[in-house]
RNA sequence: GGUCCGGUAGUUCAGUUGGUUAGAAUACAUGCCUGUCACGCAUGGGGUCGCGGGUUCGAGUCCCGUCCGGACCGCCA
């Protein structure tokens, strides 16, 4: 027997007894001749401690030895301490150590195990295993466990299966890139590892197992963001006979569970639901943060036939509110200004209106425009005295995404995110298509499998871009957490969209026969979702970065620092597999 | 494919206008210390200033290239 307890669970209770503990040295406080030790393992930190006198010479000289990081094995007696610890779980107590045995020795550390490490985000990376024993990751960890499990239980209790379906499946030229497995026994052949069990879970529908889901890791080979892993994991999910209310319903529930039992927020209300239009229009953002309010202002009418020529050229002049912001400084507004024309948000620049204490105004185009168009601004703006109002014009579309990030940083800003908010939101009635500049052709916006709209259908063949689909995304907190749709289940109406997609009848068979096969035998209407679990359970923590919430991430290159893969195979892998090693011909 | 930020002791960082022997904290080592818990005190060791080239009497500092890390845009049905 290694040890009688863990580091965590010995207090006043314990007194007296003999205990054997086992785990990692986190300090030496080496007196002379009184020396503590604090040992610790997942469940806590108990000190040691050896007393010159009362402790063996054998003990004293043990305890000297150590270093951190040391596995240790300490035999003793739990004692009252003279000096109590209230900040940890075992402070009353302290073990009086009559046997010390290293069980393995440890070179220093790179950095220090604590709560606040020394260690940079690279060196943590490097030594994960390492960067794993500290409290702040084993709690993330802990969090996803325990939202993993409550998952599995909800969705049991609702009827749920759970079912397994392959990683070793078919390349698709739609959605994202796929990471692909040369076939070593068909050669020249490839399999591609999922984004997402979908065409599997709409069989299993066929199939007749009307409540499904899945805990599933999925692979997409697209650059990396904090919120972005190329393995990642969703609770996928998929049900037969139900129309749209039936899923956000069910999966309401689920979310709620989860911050019930994960985090203990309840969320009384019914989740706000609010179409793509109106999130658009209000928020430049199909996720957006509703946190806060700072809504997106139309300002076209109060802004253009004035003679500023930047307003009457744009397609949009757009404001938003900043509360209390009047008293920003040139210094602060120029900040303003730098940061979103950097090139990630492209905005041309940025035009201001302080609505001042005394009811003046004082704008950056005051020459162009007079207080009483200014009293206008704040009018339809709704800004108060004591305001801001920022504006941004140009191309619709550009100006509106440009204007949702600048929302955001004012949020950022303001303080007005706080992670331990939370906000839910569905976003409903998402367009079926969206144009594609550059291939020239309509893309499915969710995926070519969604159903568009029964009012809808009409427009399919002389509108496209105004078709709304069933589809739905779950958004908090500015994160989309998971999106969903009710299916195509009829083979023609597939096979119609496939062709809108600009597949030719051969194309469509070759790659999705299968499933317009399966169609053919009885498929019920079946809808579902999928949540991206690392991004739940982050935001669940109150982060905005999945990669402390996965044991073993990826950095922003796709590289695994700690394993440095990938790696470069072997000649003779390379042949088995039917592929060649030069790469001189990629420069 | 692109933009921005960073790389100096084991670690986290400072380093002035380009100028003497590159500093601090922490970690580490040694010694002292009987109630510490971020223990304390004293002493000590520890540097390819990411790498390559250039400018200069002189480069951690300026320029060019490159590698690595981070954030972001494009991309992510």
């Amino acid at each position: 027997m290694y040890r009688s307890h863990t580091c965590g669970e010995l207090n006043a209770s314990h007194i007296g007894e003999k205990v054997t503990l086992a785990g990692w040295v986190q300090t030496v406080r080496d007196k002379g001749n009184l020396i503590w030790v604090d040992v610790r393992d997942r469940y806590g930190i108990t000190q040691v401690v050896g007393e010159s006198g009362t402790s063996s010479e054998d003990v004293m000289n043990g305890l000297k030895e150590l270093g951190r990081e040391f596995v240790v094995q300490i035999v003793g007696k739990v004692a009252e301490r003279h000096s109590k610890n209230p900040n940890i779980p075992t402070g009353e107590v302290e073990i009086l150590v009559e046997e010390v045995h290293i069980l393995n020795a440890s070179i220093i550390p790179p950095f220090t195990i604590e709560n606040e490490t020394d260690g940079g985000e690279e060196l943590r990376m490097k030594y994960r295993y390492l960067d794993l024993r500290r409290n702040p990751v084993k709690e993330k960890l802990l969090l996803r466990h325990k939202a993993s499990l409550e998952t599995h239980k909800y969705l049991d209790s609702q009827g749920f299966m759970e079912v397994e379906t392959p990683y070793l499946i078919k390349s698709t030229p739609e959605g994202a890139r796929d990471f692909v497995v040369p076939s070593r026994m068909n050669p020249g052949e490839f399999y591609a590892l999922p984004q997402s069990p979908q065409t599997f879970k709409q069989l299993l529908m066929v199939s007749g197992y009307d409540r499904y889901y899945q805990i599933v890791k999925c692979f997409r080979d697209e650059d990396l963001r904090a919120d972005r892993q190329p393995e990642f994991t969703q609770i996928d999910c998929e049900m037969a006979f139900v129309d749209q209310e039936d899923v956000l319903n069910t999966f309401e529930g689920l979310v709620k569970h989860l911050f019930k039992t994960c985090r203990g927020v309840e969320f009384k209300e019914t989740f706000p639901r609010m179409t793509y239009a109106e999130a658009m229009e209000k928020y430049g953002s199909d996720k957006p943060d509703i946190r806060f309010g700072m809504e997106l202002v139309n300002m076209n009418s109060v802004t253009q036939g004035k003679g500023f020529g930047v307003f009457d050229n744009a397609d949009l002049v757009v404001g938003i509110v900043a509360k209390d912001c009047a008293g920003y400084t040139r210094k602060q507004l120029d900040a303003l200004t730098a940061w979103v024309k950097r090139p990630q948000i492209g905005a041309k620049g940025l035009i201001y209106c302080k609505v001042n204490e005394d009811g003046s105004f004082k704008s950056s185009i005051d020459k162009f425009f007079s207080q009483e168009d200014q009293a206008e601004w704040a009018n339809l703006s709704g800004a108060k005295k004591g305001d801001l109002i920022l504006m941004l014009s140009g191309d619709e579309t550009a100006v509106k995404t440009q204007m949702s990030a600048l929302r955001l940083h004012m949020g950022d800003e303001l303080g007005l995110r706080n992670p331990n908010v939370f906000k839910p939101l569905w976003v409903t009635d998402f367009p079926l298509l969206e144009w594609d500049e550059e291939t020239q052709r309509y893309h499915a916006m969710h995926h070519p499998f969604t159903s568009p709209k029964a009012e809808d259908i009409e427009l399919l063949k002389t509108e496209p871009a105004k078709v709304r689909a069933n589809a739905y995304d779950l958004a908090m907190n500015g994160v989309e957490l998971g999106g969903g749709s009710i299916r195509i289940h009829n083979k023609e109406l597939q096979a119609k969209m496939f062709e809108l997609l600009g597949f030719s009848d051969e194309e469509a068979k070759d790659q999705f026969g299968f499933l317009m096969n399966a169609f053919e035998f009885g498929a019920p209407p079946h809808g579902g979702i999928a949540f991206g679990f690392d991004r739940l359970v982050a935001t669940m923590g109150g982060s905005e970065s999945i990669r402390d919430y996965i044991a073993f991430p990826k950095n922003n290159a796709g590289r695994d620092i700690m394993i440095d893969s990938p790696s470069q195979l072997s000649p003779e892998q390379l042949k088995e597999l039917f592929l060649k090693s030069d790469t001189s011909s990629l420069s």
